[in-house]
DNA sequence: CTTTTAATGTGCGCCAACGTACAGACGATA
DNA sequence: TATCGTCTGTACGTTGGCGCACATTAAAAG
């Protein structure tokens, strides 16, 4: 299977660039260009909460190397993830949905960079119902897939299972196959016990899957994970890549219209 | 605590207006005026599916006495309901977001009446950019609030806590304290096991605050359901209540503007 | 190189929910 | 009122994942 997101190139790395972040490398030049003043290149440390429940959020968020956690947290304690967030997607939509607060909490799982803009010239953007709308609409959906899956998901699928489709899902959002993160940090995220990710993540080393160390998980084998997960993974990954392919699709169309435009 | 949704009027029971669901209501009287000859009544007869996973969607549903479900089913045939739609909203979110098509499914749950409306004609609506663009967009908020706070109850609530999660949040989308389903159906949407629900109904029954029925649930006793269901109700509750009581604002404030332009 | 701190591995009793099986009981239809 | 299909109640062994306790080890800090 081909990866989630397009690799971004290795130079880019070291030469951040808002077109890593697809959404805004989907936009036509103009809409580019206006937005670009305003995009301001933030560092996004491991653990950094971007909006706790309730709060006004002030920033919309567009991933280029980092890769941010949807989830809710409830009032004893317990947590799970319902969407992630990396270079394919922007946190905040709430700004211009029209809620502008959501009861979950966004924070970054995977450290890395993002475009920071200011919520208020998002929503203008948005206003325009231009193709950044659409753009958003789309991404919007795909969120909402992400978070239906979760529902079912948690509720039939082991473990196991579940945290091959997270590895998968994360995997695809980075560009190397070593992830920097603790078993303790997955397991928040799954919503189960640390010990449930040591013992799961035993297993597929085991099975020759993936490699384990403390503070980093490898994947030496991705088919076999793939093997190993549930629907779920499949499902979330084909339904991002239908509703933001087309996107792309229709910009090539309109960049060409604007080509024959300008001859 | 109030209800979710304003209660419908005895008399609008058999005498159907579009003004029973709350979207529609809400609406400012000039766009109601050109939507209302559009709009279908259209019988939701128990267990009627609206659309497939994948399938392109035709029609929007304005749900005013019936309940829909929208749930998942994994290949393997277990199904979860990942949030659902009455008189406070509308089914078919997926035609204004631009996917056209979802990975899940609605099943009509309580049996009533909606008010169709052409795919095409909705989005045609929506990107008029005005007032109804703003609902439905905090609508699909408030959907998505239920997604994710499906996935944690899944996760981490009991049967009994999320039997009464679903109760109160079906009565608040209903005029009467009783149910038509049985628990098999119910089980369904919880994505357990139909003893279960005999079980956690039953325990419910003996606290007095249920009174169950074959085919048929009633509540007795709302706030002791309240005080056993798990924080989500509350959450996704309060939820739908900001995101379409500031619309109810909104609408107050443009007819108090029209009114002006008109003296 | 030591110390300290945080991450990981392992074991064990426990329990909610599962799968399965079957018995009753309601209510529609003939 | 008898029949039949469906819904509901009960029982029981099984199990995935939990909570807890503690040992071990890797990395960072002194």
């Amino acid at each position: 299977m081909n990866q989630l997101t397009t690799p971004n190139e290795k130079s880019l790395q070291f030469n951040p660039s808002p077109n890593q972040n697809h959404l805004l490398a989907a936009l036509p030049a103009q809409d580019f260009a206006r937005l670009l003043p305003m995009l301001e290149l933030v560092a996004m440390p491991l653990g950094q909460m971007l909006y706790e429940p309730g709060q006004h959020m002030l920033h919309a968020y567009f991933p280029t190397t980092c890769i941010v956690s949807l989830h809710y947290v409830t009032a004893s304690g317990d947590s799970a993830e319902t969407a992630g967030v990396g270079n394919e997607g922007v946190v905040g939509v709430a700004l211009f949905m029209g809620g502008e607060t959501t009861s979950s909490s966004a924070v970054v799982q995977t450290a890395g960079n993002a475009y920071r803009l200011d919520g208020r010239i998002l929503k203008q953007e948005f206003n325009r119902a231009g193709f950044m709308q659409d753009l958003l609409l789309r991404y919007t959906q795909a969120l909402m897939t992400q978070m239906s899956q979760a529902a079912t998901c948690n509720r039939h699928h082991s473990v196991e299972q579940r945290l091959c489709r997270w590895l998968l899902l994360t995997l695809d959002r980075c560009d190397s196959n070593e992830l920097v993160i603790t078993q303790e940090l997955v397991a928040s995220m799954l919503g189960v016990r640390r010990e449930g990710i040591t013992e799961a993540a035993g297993n597929l080393q085991k099975a020759g899957f993936i490699n384990s160390r403390r503070g980093h998980m490898s994947v030496s084998n991705r088919a076999g994970l793939e093997k190993s997960t549930c629907e779920c993974y499949g499902v979330v990954k084909k339904e991002i890549g239908r509703l933001l392919a087309d996107v792309r699709h229709r910009q090539e169309s309109v960049s060409a219209s604007q080509r024959q435009l300008l001859q």
